[in-house]
DNA sequence: GTTGCCGGGCA
DNA sequence: TGCCCGGCAAC
């Protein structure tokens, strides 16, 4: 493989799923949203999740305020007039809203207007997205749902991790959540890499609160931890911008094979890579370093230049971005970070403060450490193996691998 | 020379 | 898949 660089990291998960909650104004209205994190409590046995709405705010919702593909389904809220909702009438796709709810007779009285028709419906019977199926489709697999017994747990009190074995219409570009916890290094192989990072765990782990100072967890043998700066995700990967040695780096992690993940869901992990897009060297204040274009255009109208999209730890609606917390140590509370946005990932050509690209000196950096290997070096790594340890005479203690002559299975370098 | 291990062969 | 080894590059 040209990059020589992939890993299996992640599960995939519901981030990215297009969903409605409570309007957080408090109107009443249920509103459009994307699960941009979630958030596992463990013991409490619940889930929560970020949404961000199409405003640029983002609000954490506990898994039963969410209405949607492997959340709650819309019987359970009350709605209010005003509301948007699409009905099937006479075998067509029509829009309406709601005039009045009446629960405990479940009757929705809608008003659609395309038709100047109202018109009497049980909630089941409404939707809140806009079908791309053919309503006959629609009809058939509400038939299905009504008879059998859901495919999932949805129910408000399931717990843990979801993962929906059916995707939203609509929403089908659900994207595998984008999870590491550290990153190693070794040479690389590869031009347009500047560094071979190794993940080594699956997950991202984030501390909750996130709180200063943001550090990332770097597994890279004799170099200081590194300093994470930001979180920025794209269509299909996410650009994590980290400082370390004294020089910025931005790192993008990009999924492989999706295609592969959504045809084995049991496998419940996925292909990135992941790739050194800039490296800047430091007088940066934080924050301040991350690509601008990276900021996702649209849908984080907000979002301050250079800040990256919020990892809100609050109940409430959070206006103020919050960086990541990364950090090896167990967290209390787990973030997958969606890396799936509606737009591309452009490297801008961020204007570090000083104007020379490539300083002649840079600050002393202990090895090995981020900065690139020639291409097509070949490394003997550090540790002793087998064969070292253990001697000739003693082969029969060495790995199998050592036996076979294969890369070192014990002693890992 | 020694060590680590890729790539290939064989059963 | 398990096993072995030629050969090469890094030390
Ligand atoms: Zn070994």
């Amino acid at each position: 493989m040209a990059s020589a660089l992939s890993r299996r990291l992640g599960k995939r998960s519901l981030l990215g799923a297009l969903v409605h909650t409570p309007n957080p104004a408090g109107d009443g209205m249920l509103i459009p949203g994307l699960i941009q994190a979630f958030r596992s409590h463990p013991g409490k046995g619940k889930s929560s999740y970020t949404v961000s709405f199409e405003d640029g705010r983002f609000k954490e919702c506990g898994e039963d305020s969410i209405i949607g593909p492997g959340f709650q389904s819309l019987s359970s809220f009350s709605l209010i007039a005003g509301q948007e909702v699409f009905l099937t009438v006479n075998g067509r796709e029509e829009v309406g809203l709601v005039e009045t709810h009446n629960k405990e007779r479940n009757e929705v009285q809608v008003h659609v207007a395309g038709l100047g028709v109202r018109t009497l419906r049980r909630i089941e019977e409404l939707r809140l997205m806009e079908s791309r199926r053919s309503p006959r489709l629609q009809e058939l697999e509400r038939e299905h749902t009504r008879a059998g017994p859901p495919e999932h747990s949805v129910g408000g009190t399931s717990s843990g991790i979801d993962v929906p074995t059916r995707k939203s219409e609509g929403v089908d570009e659900i994207m595998a959540a984008m999870v590491l916890t550290s990153l190693s290094c070794s040479p690389s192989t590869n031009s347009t890499w500047t560094g071979r990072y190794t993940l080594t765990s699956s997950s991202i782990t984030v501390a909750h609160p996130p709180s200063p100072p943001n550090k990332l967890s770097l597994h890279c043998p004799s170099t200081p931890p590194a300093v994470l700066l930001s979180l920025v995700w794209g269509i299909s990967n996410m650009v994590m911008g980290f400082r370390l040695c004294g020089r910025h780096h931005y790192v993008k992690v990009a999924s492989l094979d999706r295609r592969k993940a959504e045809a084995d869901p049991s496998d419940g992990e996925e292909d990135f890579y992941y790739t050194e897009v800039q490296e800047t060297s430091e007088d940066l204040p934080e924050y301040s370093s991350v690509p601008r274009s990276l900021s996702p255009p649209g849908f984080f109208p907000q979002n301050p230049p250079g800040v990256s999209p919020p990892l809100p730890h609050h109940e409430e609606v959070s206006d103020v971005p919050v960086s990541a917390f990364l950090s090896q140590s167990a967290p209390s509370c787990l973030w997958q970070v969606s890396a799936d946005h509606p737009y591309k990932v452009e490297i801008s050509q961020d204007p570090p403060v000083q104007p020379h690209p490539r300083p002649p000196s840079y600050p002393p950096c202990p090895s090995p450490t981020l900065i690139p290997n020639p291409p097509n070096s070949k490394v003997r790594g550090e540790a002793k193996k087998c064969r070292k340890v253990y001697g000739l005479e003693n082969r029969s203690q060495w790995c199998t691998a050592c036996r076979w002559k294969k890369a070192c299975q014990r002693f890992h370098d």
